[in-house]
DNA sequence: TTGCGAGTCTCAAAATATGAGACGAAAACC
DNA sequence: GGTTTTCGTCTCATATTTTGAGACTCGCAA
């Protein structure tokens, strides 16, 4: 109620967090949408409202701690080390990157697919790690880092099938919109390979007309006490996906994450 | 002349750059030390001296930016995934990383030893992207992101390499101590590797007390004009390299950087 | 139930970022 | 080599902002 006056007495204040804070992710979001050629002032000064001087002190301050640094354009900036230091880190949560690298290096060896570990983040699956295998593939993600709307791929519905339904229904009904016009994917062929997951215990590639010749499989991760940690998930070339192919490259994965999960189990209790 | 008396006149304002960046920054920092464990509110509260209320302000608004997250402890935070997709930007500065990832995943697959880029960040070399073989390994890095100092392993030297000899001479000289606590590393012996490469094209693992098993070769990567890119480097168990491999790893990997730098040097004709 | 720790709220005080425009420096250009 | 454009910094007054102390609520756990 009063803090109702209070909002319209400050102009900016309407979204929460100290205005400085902001104003730096900003540029850091900026810079990143510049790809490889980064942002320049006049990116910044056009995205935002603030003044150059105080765009140059950001600027400044972000460079000192390795957020950001200078390309080699004059007048460029692209996103610092730091980032990349930090964001293998934050890749780790739980342990459970680590745990996964050396069994999808393993699975891509044996199968010579490609295999990726995906964890959950809010409306999104985000890839964890990637390991590509002698097959060429094509994927929605291509690298560590890159995010899909969940429902998109494989991966996906096995981390959509742990949610409850209730989460997962206001979720999809959410992002229906943009599956189906970014990705062509109806929210009701979504739902149909959740049930195929409970029932079959292992997701398949969707049928979505983006990537035609590729399909896969996907394994959800739970821990032992049936929390959703992730998704393995595969990727491959039709053609090479027969059923004996399918077992094989099943019983590799399931072996993987039942290993994966008691390690992780007695990582826990050493701690 | 009068700043200095401003300086006194506000206790805080020693370092530059707003504070309130700078503490957002010690918090993703505090966060990360904590690995996959995160952080607790009793150590943001011990390692820097802001109140609880301004701690919990600017953990909820990292949160609410995704660079922080909950963990499923209650009570502790962990880095959030837009460090991740911002760390995977930052790695790919002028594209280098996405043009090198291939040709990696090749050389690992060719030769089964596992191949590194790095690239300079200060005083240090950061590990932009790895490709283990089927060989296993010990390296100084494992991952994505990880920093050790110029002057650790074979890559270090082919960035050092690359340097004005001025520029070159202060930053061994103050690594020179920790070089040598750390990894037991002498700058002479640095000093010397470098000559070699000069001389040779190519750097070898250096002999330290760290990695007795493990030997390595790493080539610099120059743009057209001679501006220095980043390092590919290789490693693999000592008993492997014999006269004929390393012949063989070091034609591959010179195929590999000369195709990549005419590919970018071809990519940046385009824009 | 009780207890403890996590997280939020209020307020006034004060520190801090902000903008406008001039200034300095260094490429880039001719 | 001289000139111009662009990048980056500086100053200062203003006022928006964060800050700290402590009381308060909520939720988990014993």
């Amino acid at each position: 109620m009063n803090n109702h006056a209070k909002k319209l007495a400050t102009p900016a204040a309407n979204a929460a967090g100290p205005s400085t804070l902001r104003h730096a992710m900003q540029l850091l979001k900026i810079t990143a949408a510049g790809g490889y050629q980064g942002a320049s002032i006049d990116d910044y000064l056009d995205a935002m409202t603030l003044s150059r001087p105080s765009i140059y002190r950001l600027l400044k301050s972000l460079k000192a701690e390795d957020y950001l640094r200078s390309s080699p354009k004059r007048g460029r900036y692209l996103l610092g080390y730091q980032l990349l230091a930090l964001g293998a880190q934050a890749g780790n949560g739980s342990g459970l990157r680590d745990l996964m690298r050396p069994r999808l290096l393993s699975l891509a060896q044996r199968f010579g697919d490609s295999f990726y570990l995906f964890a959950r983040d809010g409306i999104y699956a985000v890839c964890l790690e990637v390991q590509n295998g002698a097959y060429p593939v094509g994927s929605f993600v291509r690298a560590t880092g890159e995010r899909v709307p969940l429902g998109v791929g494989q991966a996906s519905i096995a981390l959509l099938a742990q949610l409850p339904l209730a989460e997962r229904h206001t979720l999809l009904k959410h992002s229906a919109t943009q599956l189906e016009h970014d990705y062509q994917i109806s929210i009701e062929d979504v739902e149909t390979e959740i049930e195929f997951l409970h029932q079959h215990g292992y997701a398949r590639g969707v049928e979505g007309s983006q990537l035609p010749e590729y399909t896969g499989l996907a394994l959800p991760i739970l821990d032992h006490s049936g929390h959703p940690l992730g998704a393995l998930s595969c990727a491959m070339l039709k053609s090479r996906m027969t059923d004996e192919h399918r077992q094989a490259v099943l019983a590799g994965m399931r072996h993987h994450v039942t290993e994966l999960v008691e390690q992780a189990h007695s990582l826990l209790h050493l701690e």
